[in-house]
DNA sequence: GCGATCTCCGAACGTTCGTACTATATTTCG
DNA sequence: CGAAATATAGTACGAACGTTCGGAGATCGC
């Protein structure tokens, strides 16, 4: 994962993988059939992980508006967590990597991604239901707009280096949220 | 820059890119000394590509909310124009592709944001002069939103091929002028 | 008209790629 | 304990990679 973060899932290549893991490049093969394999279990760990880090910890929260906080945040820590991943995040990188490539990687990338906007969304319908958001706020836009704003800070962040990225992205979704809020 | 776009600037290799053009490889590496600077070139052409679709178009209309209109319009035109670029807008691939490598490319990449950036900017507060927006319209953090929105819709659009990606592209953007507007 | 410049080519280079075989240690399990 | 499964290594392959070189044909400027 590390290193794919680097150089991008099709980048990721047996042999510099294995030199970096002090292994032969055969006896590394020999774990996965194929580089796709490899490809795809490494995007699968990643989303894994994403789930774990991001997701999880947010369903700790209270239903609503709370839980989308804690979403948020925790995602926007995700994005900026160079720490684990030094070359950012690597779903996003395969996202624009793979988006025209007709695959399996493809398919998993879009499942992932289909899913995450699904349990985004249902965290936004939960606050409408709690009372939180006003009744007419449409889920799908509202994740749409997250979303965008995530991907906005990842720009800004990496490409850039602008560390007021965080700042600008926590404007960006308060701002958001008190559109949408009741009695805001 | 249509091969490019599918494979990623790092994918686009001299023998695939004769080979489309019906020429020896030689014959094509002379016209460049490097790969990085077909690399490079490639790039450039895309930028100056972009400035002249989305930009100078919208320089056009009148200063103020017409012309951050033409601007997004335009820019949101450009996303979804795969007939020109069958694999999605180049620029945006190369940005995280690079954002963690650096070199001559991301440099370049960079540079050019920053100066989208600050063209968007400038539009913002040109609007601001004209009294169409709020006096207090931070143009960074409008920029930074605009682009956020940009991104989702490249991503829903291309990775997930959801139609719907333009119209809650708009809806995003006029919320977020009706948020800043005088008199909204 | 003739040298200089430009465009393109074919062949070859060393390297890396993904993958296929075979073989040897190590671990697991009945 | 012995057999079976697993992990790793070694070697080899054909292909593609970026790059270099020498040369053929066209074009242009004096």
């Amino acid at each position: 994962m590390a290193l794919a973060s680097q150089v991008g899932l099709e980048g990721l290549s047996i042999g510099s993988l294995s030199r970096r893991l002090d292994m032969s490049k055969s006896g590394l093969f020999a774990h996965f059939g194929s580089k796709e394999d490899l490809q795809l279990q490494t995007l699968r760990q990643a989303q894994g992980l994403f789930a774990e880090r991001v997701f999880a910890p947010a369903l700790k929260h209270a239903p609503g508006l709370p839980r989308i906080e804690a979403l948020f945040s925790n995602w926007l820590a995700w994005i900026e967590n160079s720490a684990n991943l030094p070359g950012g995040c690597l779903i996003l990188a395969a996202a624009t990597e793979y988006d025209d490539r007709p695959g399996a990687l493809r398919d998993e990338l879009a499942a992932g991604q289909r899913e995450l906007r699904g349990a985004v969304a249902k965290a936004v319908r939960l606050a409408v239901d709690a009372g939180h958001l006003h009744a007419q706020a449409d889920a799908w836009q509202l994740t749409f707009e997250i979303l965008g704003i995530v991907l906005a800070t990842h720009h800004d962040r990496r490409l850039l280096g602008d560390p007021r990225a965080s700042e600008r992205a926590l404007a960006a979704f308060q701002r958001l949220i008190a559109a949408h809020q009741v009695s805001g």
